[in-house]
RNA sequence: GGCGCAUUCGUCUAGUGGUUAGGACACAAGGUUCUCAACUUUGGAACAGGGGUUCAAUUCCCCUAUGCGCUACCA
């Protein structure tokens, strides 16, 4: 049998860093499995569920590259076949009509009706419609008195399945309420729409939240009712926010996100990576992996059990993320292919307004050029655009405080890179070193330092004060641009 | 409240009945350098607490603490 897995989010936001990897992990299993990866879009909330969040959610996965396979299901779409096997529970007894008046409370007041029921310690059996006789249910029921559909959980037993990663689990039928399958307005609910959906979708394995842990004896009863077989179960531990609280989007806005990552210039690849070290790991020193890497060694075996805090400082801008998330994406700028790097970089271009297309025509060579020797210190594709800029531009603005530091305390620069300029022209090849030779005597003769003139001329050239080797970015500039910038007078005048 | 799950450096984690408890990120210091990164060297930094079992426990068991989850006619 071929195994089956599901990402089954509900559209009530955006792709939540969580959802994320419960994806991955996923598309993962079923891609080292041979398996197939389905989507599920559980849309049965009406209140909440938003065509926007599915949309947004489908851009996460896309920008993820977790392509999944078949037709997405649409939980609202099979809303009658629950209904169906609702009814079916109901006329074989395993099920009653509920004809309990339903209260109406807002979600505040469901938390504290929960806690205040459960401080009552009540019989869950304890329900006069549970042993009402057919023929009265069905008298009810015809004189049109509203009912919701409860599942009849046997007095006394415990429920058990075998979760892969948090082995075998066992709950008492005592502390099980006849769970609602229907509401009173025939809506069907969570725990029966994923159980027959999932039985329709022939899923094998059920990776999902921790979260879900609990409630999963709920639908062991519903497989069990049905007379199905159930699927191997595999909770993953939760992401944590730094205080180990839920990480959430009121409480903490667009970092948890995943079209935050893309919107910041992360790459998809490096995302992926750090997102599947949290919770799981191969056993091994390891940490970079390519995605056929993960497809190879990605197992249930090696999932933690242990919560994993997601850590970053709200109002830190340094690190406004994970740290190594971070560094994880700036690894991957400066050493994944450069193949693999251009058509990124150009799509931060091109959204920049800085792309020209003889990038790819004429003056290929040199772009892939230019990037490869700024992607060394670079650590998102925005920096591309930013930190960058003065390779692909000349209207790039000038850092305030590195031109205080590099230029206006040395007066004389204000002549010397001029006269650099008038040097430059006359060296036969513009190359890294002809240059240092040239540079050097130039320095010599102006008895100065070689690090005055060259963070000098850097300003000039880049508008910043760090960045690259300066004698490759003269060479990568090229003769005219580097002449022509050591000359301008714009800097000097801010 | 009940039930469940968990607990190794600040964070992500490796690991074993006997280890100097390993790595990564972050942090600090040095080296390198035209700057900043990268790189490199070094450093600080952890088995929640208490009982058992055992020759030996971070590892197995129990208790406590703490955290998280679930407990809806939400998903």
């Amino acid at each position: 049998m071929t195994t089956r897995v599901r990402f089954a989010p509900s559209p009530t936001g955006y792709l939540h860093i969580g959802s994320a990897r419960t994806a991955l992990f996923n598309y993962l299993f079923a891609r080292h499995s041979g398996g197939k990866f389905l989507l599920r879009i559980e849309d049965t909330d009406l209140q909440r569920s938003t065509e926007e969040s599915t949309r947004s959610i489908l851009d996460g996965l896309k920008w993820l590259e977790l392509e999944h396979d078949e037709n997405i299901v649409y939980q609202s779409d099979n809303a009658d076949k629950h209904r169906e096997v609702a009814l079916k529970l109901l006329n074989e007894g395993k099920a009653y009509r509920d004809f309990t008046p339903k209260e109406e409370r807002s979600d505040k007041d469901v938390k504290e009706a929960i806690v205040e029921r459960a401080r009552e310690q009540k019989d869950m059996r304890d329900n006069s419609f549970r042993d009402l006789s057919k023929e009265e249910s069905d008298a009810k029921a015809d004189v049109g008195e509203p009912f919701a559909i409860r599942l009849k959980v046997a007095a006394s037993g415990k429920t058990n399945f075998e979760d892969a990663v948090y082995g075998l689990q066992e709950r008492d039928y005592s502390e099980i309420e006849d769970l609602v399958l229907l509401r009173s307005d025939s809506h069907p609910l969570y725990n029966l729409a994923v159980v027959c959906d999932d039985i329709e979708m022939r899923i094998t394995h059920v990776i999902r939240g921790q979260d879900h842990l609990t409630n999963t004896h709920k639908q062991v009863l519903i497989y069990e009712a049905l007379g199905a077989e159930k699927p191997i179960f595999g909770h993953l531990p939760l992401i944590l926010a730094p205080n180990r609280g839920k990480l959430s989007k009121r409480k903490h806005g667009e970092v948890v996100s995943m079209t935050t990552y893309r919107d910041h210039g992360f790459v998809a690849a490096a995302f992926r990576n750090f997102l599947v070290l949290l919770g799981w790991s191969a056993g091994e020193e390891q940490e970079i992996y390519s995605i056929d890497e993960l497809i190879e060694k990605f197992s249930l075996d090696h999932i933690h059990k242990n919560n994993a805090v997601f850590n970053f400082q709200e109002n830190d801008p340094r690190h406004w993320t994970d740290d190594k998330a971070l560094w994880m994406n700036a690894e991957y700028i400066r050493t994944m292919f450069l193949e693999d790097l251009i058509p990124l970089v150009k799509a931060e271009l091109k959204s920049a307004k800085l792309w020209r297309d003889e990038y790819e025509d004429e003056d290929k060579i040199h772009f892939e050029k230019t990037v490869d020797l700024i992607r060394e210190r670079f650590f998102t594709l925005k920096d591309f655009s930013s930190q960058g800029r003065a390779f692909f531009s000349e209207d790039f603005d000038f850092d305030p405080t590195a031109i205080a530091k590099n230029l206006k305390k040395f007066p004389d620069l204000q002549t010397w890179l001029p006269e650099l300029a008038d040097r430059l022209e006359t060296v036969e090849d513009f190359t890294h070193d002809n240059l240092e030779a040239v540079i050097k005597k130039f320095t010599e003769e102006r008895q100065t330092k070689f690090g005055v003139i060259m963070n000098g001329a850097r300003m000039l050239l880049t508008g910043q004060a760090v960045g690259a080797s300066m004698l490759t970015v003269f060479e990568t500039l090229g003769r005219e641009k580097s002449i022509l910038r050591l000359r301008s007078q714009i800097a000097w005048n801010q």
